[in-house]
RNA sequence: GGCCCCGUCGUCUAGCGGUUAGGAUCCAUGGUUUUCAUCCAUGUUACAGGAGUUCAAUUCUCCUCGGGGUCACCA
């Protein structure tokens, strides 16, 4: 069983995407189940509604999962199995103050010392505890030796116990803590393999070491993704209101810090030959300027009647004409900004308002024409205008711009519209 | 600062003891194109530094430097 596990605190960001995505292809590969829970547990930060945003993403870019769990529903697992570990002596009360460690981790800071909590309530005496009317935090004791963590990309880290440390697992409010849930509802999940982002490695221990204590056996297995460097950071959300295609961010998504056979593929082709084993430890970089090369190249394959429906029509002919355009675009946002002017009112330059009045009544008049070729002599001949005259103007009149893609494949896809275009 | 990762052309990277160190992109030049762009061809540019191991280090080890992650009663 594998999970993806994201919190509705905010819109998901392409790292999660990543995740969310690998996950998804190594489930299929291994012909395991994937589940989503929702990571719900901070009240404060939730937001209304991302829950479900996140599962319409996840099936809007084609990830299936059997099943989706709210962590905040299985609190009363947590505090059963925090209780049990007291009961065990393997976690205590710890009734310091969130004040005074906040000082002590600033004293450690100032000394330049990693911050580990003191042990100061482990051993309290009971009667202490049972006595003592003061909020208190549940913590895990810290581990005896060492931690090895067998990281699929990162191969064995040890962690001291000092950095595991004896942490909190339920809060003064009685919720347990991230990583306590978390490695509770992994265990509970029967998740065999966890793949996440870099920033959990030092989280992993601690999980570890929390299944250790409640008697769990099994290994879970790890994979830490390198992190993805961004300039700026990007939503998933963001991308698709740019007119990227959820193909070609799945394609580069896949593909960054990755050995993918190809450049362009679909995720079903990925899980054919996807492997843990090719990603790189390095943190890899976000371009946005490749993934507009790779959207580019979607759109190209894309079939030409569908294409035509993300700039506003449904047809065969305008989704070619996308296609040439694409030699100047690459999202369907800016595919959509090239054919609108095309059937807008055009402005002409001054210069050439009286050759375009003039070409204007000639196309208005002509027949019919096949061939470019054919249209463009009979619009020559009949308007008598050349050079710039024509070519700048006809480019005006038939595409709504000063530049753009090569008039005659300009022409060959639209000639069925000229009445519309030229009016 | 402690701990843990990472360090190849300007950028993104291939490489897993012996290579003319490869590709992509950028840049430059030439060509195609009655426009901008595209496209094609050609060219410049890299193993962070220092020790060691070895017949042989980009590749293995250590140190320095540089980059990143993490050190919560957040997830």
């Amino acid at each position: 069983m594998l999970r993806f596990a994201p919190s509705p605190t905010g819109d998901m960001h392409i790292g999660d995407l990543r995740v969310a995505l690998f996950n998804y292809i190594v489930s299929k590969q291994r012909n395991e189940d994937l589940i989503v829970r929702i990571q719900d547990l901070d009240k404060e930060k939730n937001v209304e509604g991302k829950d479900e945003e996140i599962l319409a993403l996840l099936s809007l870019f084609g990830i299936e999962y059997t099943q989706v769990i709210y962590q905040s529903e299985s609190v009363r697992y947590h505090s059963a199995m925090a209780l049990e570990l007291i009961h065990e002596k393997k976690a205590f009360s710890c009734f310091c103050s969130p004040e005074w460690l906040e000082k002590r981790r600033e004293e450690a800071k100032e000394s330049k010392k990693a911050y580990s909590y003191d042990d100061a309530c482990r051993n309290l005496p009971d009667e202490l505890v049972i006595d003592n009317m003061s909020p208190f935090t549940i913590r895990l004791n810290r581990p005896d030796e060492a931690i090895i963590v067998n990281d699929a990309i990162k191969g064995k880290v040890s962690f001291k116990p000092d950095a595991v440390d004896s942490f909190v697992i339920m809060s003064q409010d009685k919720t347990p803590t991230y990583n306590f849930a978390c490695a509770v509802d992994d265990m509970l999940s029967d998740i065999s393999l966890v793949i996440r982002s870099e920033e959990h490695m030092s989280n992993t221990p601690k999980q570890d070491h929390i299944r250790a204590s409640l008697g769990y056996d099994k290994k879970v297995e790890y994979v830490h993704l390198p992190i993805i460097k961004e300039d700026d950071s990007f939503s998933v959300k963001w991308l698709l209101e740019e007119g990227f295609l959820p193909a070609a961010i799945s394609n580069y998504l896949i593909s960054i810090g990755n050995k993918p056979p190809l450049e362009i593929f679909d995720t079903k082709d990925a899980i054919e030959w996807f492997s843990l084993d090719n990603i790189s430890k390095s943190p890899v970089r976000f371009s946005i300027d490749s993934l507009r090369e790779i959207n580019k190249k979607h759109l190209k394959n894309m079939d030409a009647t569908e294409l035509s429906r993300y700039v506003g029509f449904a047809d065969a002919n305008i989704g070619e004409l996308a296609k040439v355009y694409l030699e100047e675009a690459s999202t369907t946002k800016e595919l959509k900004a090239k054919i609108e002017p095309i059937f807008a009112v055009k402005e002409i330059p001054q210069e050439f308002t009286d050759a375009a009045q003039a070409m204007t009544k000639t196309i208005k008049g002509a027949p019919f024409f096949e061939e470019y070729d054919d249209f463009k002599n009979y619009i020559m001949k009949e308007s008598g205008l050349d050079g710039k005259n024509f070519s700048k103007v006809l480019r005006f009149l038939l595409s709504g711009a000063e530049n753009g893609p090569d008039i005659a494949l300009v022409y060959k896809y639209l000639k069925n519209y000229i009445g519309e275009i030229v009016k």
